[in-house]
DNA sequence: CGGATTTGACCTGCGC
DNA sequence: GCGCAGGTCAAATCCG
């Protein structure tokens, strides 16, 4: 079985950023362009910390989006002029792999004046659902990378991502993902944990989940602390990851907690 | 075989 | 009206 969630390496997401380095090694965009589009695409001057994002909506909304009416005819193609009500977030390298939404890459331009192209990604959990992103990276800093949200999703948040959020799709096994990288899901999946309700009454639950986040956590140390082979620690991630898929925390949720997909949004 | 990505073509908005 | 640039479509291709 391959659990979908763990698609988000750190090797498609290296592959990601060899697309958008591919431009020529001799392009020199104009100045005065290359300028003026550095300005237009990072207008907020946000500092951008690791593991913080930073979010802002241009219609002055922070975290909403704004961009499409849902009781509105949809249009073949969206207009851009909706596109001037939408979420812009600055984030770095391992921000791109913290957004909970499944995406589905439909394109990518260059974008004149700037060395990176542009990607558009649509939301691929639901059907019919309207949301898009576009994740460039940022030309003053080619660490961080701008995501543009547009449209709102018409459904809940999804149980399980099941596809890549701006990267590319999985092209490794998962004998051969780093330690980093089961760090990054360890992370992801404790942030789940962490948004249950605080005051269930289902204690046994919450120790079920106090309980193997510990035996989680001494894992982790043994990874980090010792001196073993590569190929060691390797088999303790595949320990680590196994120990994820028979726990299984998102469908434990699901069936405790049904409405806290919905009680997300 | 189904789902995701790639990429050239096409459509639309906007400035001149 | 025309041309440019951004955004999207969709067929081809890739991959598990």
């Amino acid at each position: 079985m391959e659990n979908p969630a763990f698609s988000f390496d750190s090797w498609s997401f290296q592959q990601e950023e060899e697309d958008l380095m591919s431009f020529p090694e001799n392009f020199e965009p104009n100045p005065k362009v290359f300028d003026e589009v550095c300005t237009e695409l990072n207008p907020y001057s946000i500092p951008v910390l690791e593991d913080h994002v930073e979010q802002v909506s241009v219609s002055g909304s922070a975290i909403s989006f704004s961009g499409a009416n849902k009781d509105s005819a949809k249009p073949k193609r969206s207009s851009r002029k909706n596109q001037k009500n939408r979420v812009v977030q600055h984030v770095k390298a391992d921000g791109l792999q913290s957004d909970i939404w499944a995406w589905r890459k439909y394109g990518q331009k260059p974008i004149k004046g700037s060395p990176h192209p542009r990607s558009y990604y649509r939301c691929s959990s639901s059907k019919g659902c309207l949301a898009r992103k576009q994740v460039e990276r940022s030309c003053t800093d080619p660490g961080v990378f701008i995501i543009t949200y547009t449209a709102e999703h018409s459904h809940g948040h999804p149980s399980r991502r099941n596809s890549l959020s701006g990267t590319t799709r999985n092209k490794s096994s998962t004998a051969t993902k780093t330690l980093a990288d089961r760090n990054e899901l360890l992370h992801e999946e404790e942030e789940t944990v962490l948004v249950s309700p605080t005051n269930t009454s289902n204690e046994s639950v919450e120790q079920e989940i106090s309980v193997k986040i510990e035996e989680l956590q001494q894992m982790l140390e043994e990874i980090d602390h010792s001196d073993k082979s590569l190929s060691q620690n390797i088999m303790l991630s595949e320990e680590l990851v196994q120990s994820f898929e028979d726990f299984e925390f998102e469908g434990l949720f699901l069936d405790q907690f049904p409405d806290l997909s919905q009680s997300m949004d």
